[in-house]
DNA sequence: AAATTGCTATACAGATTAGTATAATAAAAG
DNA sequence: CTTTTATTATACTAATCTGTATAGCAATTT
């Protein structure tokens, strides 16, 4: 296993996030992550690949994470609550730079973009997981009750990067309680 | 009052939200707009300038066809959940390509840049609006109530965007229509 | 009639972009 | 020892981008 290739991987996502997609170039990713422009394109064929491998491995490392996080959690009905817990240390957090799908999706807005494709499927996959989550706690209208939440959390992602340590995630977390809440107890 | 300048600045407006506003040069704009570029710079001294007005001008036109709606609405209370139901109306309306400021947020994430300030101080707008409403309404923490529902408004315009038709909006409707009557009733 | 104004058309400069070609280097594998 | 593999370094192509320079046209204004 490559590590250059892990390199520039880590490089780009950091690059995409505080600069943009589209004006980050390839010769500003080799420059930071310390090889050359001939590397990245042994390891991805194009920028484009790049930027979706980037967004895989950032969907999959989120997920990974969050996963692991709600292991700890047992009763059903707690995971869905523990969930925005989780996600407001993970925004909060010094090294947080945001959700990549987010960004993708409206630097490439064009829906036959292989780039707006799989930020959308990303974006349907998270839904999906906490409509299990609902579904799980025993609540009739999950996929209701998963999309609501997801605008609660992609809002609150967005309005973080939007202003830096505005805790929009902290009142998005309240929302959903009270959204959570009226949905258990019908 | 010249008229090219309005047709330039709808042109680019429409293709800015289509294409993605990086990925738009001033080249398509005239073109599509029928002028030249030498007409473009008279009126706009530079892309960014014209990024800028475009900005100005759609959120200027959003917020004045909001107010015209919401006078018909005399009772505060009603005005705040009136409000998504026009903003419903507007996103599923066939001619909806999005809100300018979501967009040139995430292609700006600088926050050194005037396009991610501007960006920012519009959202902050809007959200001042949707306060001023609530505390007509009588709702105490009305910062809070309103930073919750622009979170469901951006998340939504934000899921119509990336998949159209889902009905991320009708939802987002009756989310806040259950924040509203808790914070309305304590 | 002369001058100003708004616009078109075209060509160009200078910078930046994605991607490739070629040669050299260093280390590991046969 | 020799060959393969991974990487570096540099130079290059071809396209695209923002912004400007120059010349001409057409209508309105003085």
């Amino acid at each position: 296993m490559s590590t250059l290739r892990e390199k520039i991987l880590t490089t780009a996502t950091n690059l995409f996030q505080t600069q943009g997609i589209n004006s980050t170039g390839v010769d500003t990713i080799v420059a930071v992550a310390g090889t050359t422009k001939m590397t990245l394109y042994k390891h991805f064929h194009s920028k484009e690949e790049l930027i979706l491998e980037v967004l895989k491995q950032g969907h999959q490392d989120f997920q990974s994470w969050l996963s692991d996080k709600l292991t700890s959690t047992k009763k059903p009905s707690d995971k869905l609550q523990k969930l925005f817990v989780f996600i407001e240390e993970w925004v909060t957090s010094p090294d947080f730079i945001g959700m990549g799908f987010i960004k993708a999706s409206a630097e490439f807005p064009n829906e036959a973009s292989p780039v707006h494709q799989l930020s959308s499927e990303q974006s349907r996959q998270f839904r999906q997981y906490i409509s299990n989550l609902a579904s799980d706690a025993g609540i009739k209208q999950a996929d209701i009750l998963a999309l609501q939440l997801s605008l609660l959390f992609e809002g609150a992602v967005q309005a973080e990067q939007m202003q830096r340590g505005s805790g929009a995630m902290k009142y998005a977390k309240k929302a959903a309680k009270i959204l959570i809440d009226g949905a258990l107890t019908p």
